[in-house]
RNA sequence: GCCAGCGUAGCUCAGUCGGUAGAGCAGCUGAUUCGUAAUCAGCAGGUCGGAGGUUCGAUCCCUCUCGCUGGCUCCA
């Protein structure tokens, strides 16, 4: 008998365990599972006829994903077992694990979901096999209207074909397509995480059902490391980094999702913009400054009062005039674009601007830095001819990828959106703009050997965009930069520049955001380091700890000297044991920590200590200055001695 | 906006089955003059998120409201 793995053909005897064949077969990681033949089985499967087999590993995503489909519908099980009368809705796996929906009067509390895990791994243990069934329609329709699951029968109904496919597993059954483990034994290391609140089938106005949220996996280990991720994460969190490090808050009188940056975020902040328009102005952009407000008139001809309507502000009566917060800085730059008739020769134009907008975002959504309602894009628009748009888009990525390693952002994920080829009808632009608009992005990223991901659908109605999203030191994906064409705008403002032909035409017009917005690249920056900035951000760079009072005034001279050559120092002449101040330091993340005492007056040096990295011994101030001067110049994001 | 949870001193948190509150850190004052992550003592600090109701009496129970948290929805 014949049998096909990964592949690879191998003869073996009828009737043949799995796992006794994995001898033979060495593969590199010992495999979960196997399918066979589209059916999901374990190792002790016996091999009964000719097939093709893969094997399964634990930390595949295929495997991973049946372990947290079936860990759901163990879930479902034990809350039907623990609470009769619950109905279930949809319970998939997602990234990270799985969740399932349920409708119930009774809210879930944290102890319930205790309860409810215990009972699962009850259920786990006695390793229920999980057979397939399937129904013709009306049979299952009939099955869970007996039950007394109505949004399941809603389901199959509007889903389900001729014959319809269910999962049982002891009294458990769920209408669903698989594939699942071979046994609920699989099931070892979970954790429910939450509940929350979700819509029956996404719709607001719909019934709410309750979330009930964990994780899982193959091995106790991995557990471990992903519950240690969420620690982690929260450790990292910006808000109580925020808080502590002095940066940044925000207060009830306040009104929710609006900042006050404090003296150290907004040095930061100050630093970043810094360098940002030091970047912008050598790498071939203007900056601007437009106000915060404009007429109502300006937002009915970019067409925001009609489209965009909900994130904007009620307006406010100037002279009996209205006018609006800005949510978007576009139509202001057209408005410096149409001061004066543009010939082909003077674009491309690169205007950009550090824009504060203010949109509205539901109450629930706002969240730290991350979700607020008023905030600073680091926005530009790059108004150009047909024949430079490639250059341009290059240009532009190749800029976006650079200023975001100088913050020490190097791994990427790139998606371009385009259009739904299926709905076509729905966006503005002419085809051969739409075209030749992705063809430029297509090229671009081409040309840089840069992978990313065709979304079609994704794009805006006015133009195909690309995305960048940027990892940060966790693994996780922040989305940073846009790049959006926009075939709209400079229709409605009637944009145009007269070409060699001496006729107007429509220049293309792109808008971009590198870092996003500054509040949330600035809470994206802060989780990625855990606070600990590279000694170019630090807000204080280096601290200078005298002994005892004698070496105050050594101390104070040394902090002046390194504050003439623009570093950000401090001397802490509060009467403390040096062991206090350094660790207040070491709290504060002050990447360089200088103690001075009798030795170091003596010698005219400094006792270096850098911040997690413990003492270094005795520097050279003249040397050390240098070093310092040129770290912080080069903005190195590490810091060696 | 919706569901659930939370809101006590600047911060982290305890507490009151209804009789107006307590710790640690931070702050202030004093002593200590010290060598690589917390010196000691004293003091001060709260209309227990806000408003209303029930009650002889509310920080505690109820209603409303504001804010925060986790999600949902949204994210041109």
């Amino acid at each position: 008998m014949n049998i096909k793995v990964d592949g690879v053909v191998f003869s073996v005897e009828k009737g043949t365990r799995l796992r006794d064949i994995l001898g033979q077969l060495k593969p590199a990681k010992t495999p979960v599972l196997a399918g066979v033949d589209g059916e999901v089985v374990g190792l002790d499967f016996r091999l009964e006829k000719d097939g093709d087999v893969h094997l399964i590993y634990s930390d595949s995503d295929e495997g991973l994903d049946i372990l947290r489909h079936s860990a759901s519908h163990l879930m479902a099980h034990a809350v039907l077992d623990l609470f009769p009368g619950t109905q279930v809705g949809i319970g998939p796996a997602i990234e990270n694990g799985f969740y399932y929906d349920f409708l119930r009067e009774t809210p879930f509390t944290p102890l319930d979901l205790e309860t409810i895990e215990k009972k699962m791994h009850e259920l786990a243990d006695r390793n229920v096999p999980i057979q397939k069934i399937i129904h013709d329609k009306s049979e299952a329709v009939g099955q869970f209207k007996k039950l007394g699951q109505s949004l399941k029968v809603e389901l199959i109904e509007e889903k389900g074909g001729e014959s319809v496919s269910c999962y049982a597993q002891g009294g458990f059954v769920d209408f669903c397509l698989g594939p699942h483990l071979p046994s609920t034994g699989y099931i070892k290391h979970f954790k429910l995480l939450s509940v929350s609140g979700a819509y029956w089938r996404g719709d607001e106005r719909g019934r709410q059902l309750q979330r009930i949220y964990g994780t899982v996996f193959f091995d106790k280990k991995q557990l471990a490391d992903y519950l240690h991720l969420l620690e982690e994460a929260k450790e990292r969190d910006h808000r109580k980094l925020g808080l502590e490090l002095d940066l940044f808050s925000s207060c009830e009188d306040l009104g929710g999702g609006l900042i006050l940056w404090h003296p150290k975020g907004a040095r930061i902040r100050a630093t970043i913009e810094q360098h940002w328009r030091e970047r912008h102005w050598t790498g071939g952009y203007d900056i601007l400054y437009t106000p915060h407000i404009g007429r109502a008139s300006l937002w009915q001809t970019s067409g925001h009062l009609d489209f965009y309507k909900e994130s904007m502000y009620s307006p406010m009566d100037i002279d009996e005039q209205d006018y609006y917060l800005k949510p978007m800085n576009c139509p202001f730059h057209i408005q410096v674009y149409k001061t004066r008739l543009r010939s082909y020769r003077d674009l491309p134009l690169r205007w950009a601007e550090l824009g504060t907008v203010y949109r509205y975002e539901r109450s629930g959504v706002l969240h730290g830095l991350l979700r607020v309602r008023g905030f600073t894009q680091d926005d530009a628009h790059i108004i150009c001819t047909p024949q430079q748009i490639y250059d341009e888009i290059l240009r532009v990525l190749d800029f976006s990828i650079s200023l975001l390693a100088d913050f020490g952002f190097v791994d990427n994920k790139i998606e371009l959106s385009v259009r739904d080829p299926k709905n076509l009808a729905k966006y503005a632009g002419s085809e051969e703009m739409w075209q030749q608009a992705e063809a430029s992005l297509v090229r671009a990223l081409e040309a840089r050997k840069l992978p990313y991901k065709r979304i079609e659908g994704e794009a805006v109605f006015y133009g195909p965009k690309i995305d960048i999203k940027i990892k940060d030191a966790l693994g996780r994906l922040w989305q940073c930069t846009t790049i959006q064409f926009d075939f709209n705008m400079p229709e409605r403002f009637d944009m145009t520049y007269v070409g060699e032909d001496n006729q107007p035409h429509r220049p293309y017009m792109v808008h971009r955001a590198l870092l996003g917005s500054l509040e949330r690249f600035f809470g994206i920056l802060i989780e990625h380091y855990k606070g600990n900035f590279p000694l170019w951000l630090a807000p204080v760079q280096a601290v200078i700890l005298p002994i005892s009072e004698r070496h105050e005034e050594y101390a104070v001279v040394l902090n002046k000297r390194l504050q003439e050559r623009g570093i950000r120092s401090q001397a802490d002449t509060r009467r403390e044991k040096i062991g206090y101040k350094i660790r207040d330091a070491e709290n504060q993340k002050i990447p360089l920590i200088l103690v001075v005492g009798d030795k170091e007056v003596a010698a005219g040096t400094a006792s270096l200590r850098v911040h997690t990295q413990g003492d270094k011994g005795q520097v050279q101030v003249v040397e050390f200055l240098d070093k310092i001067v040129d770290l912080n110049k080069n903005k190195s994001l590490t810091l060696s001695f």
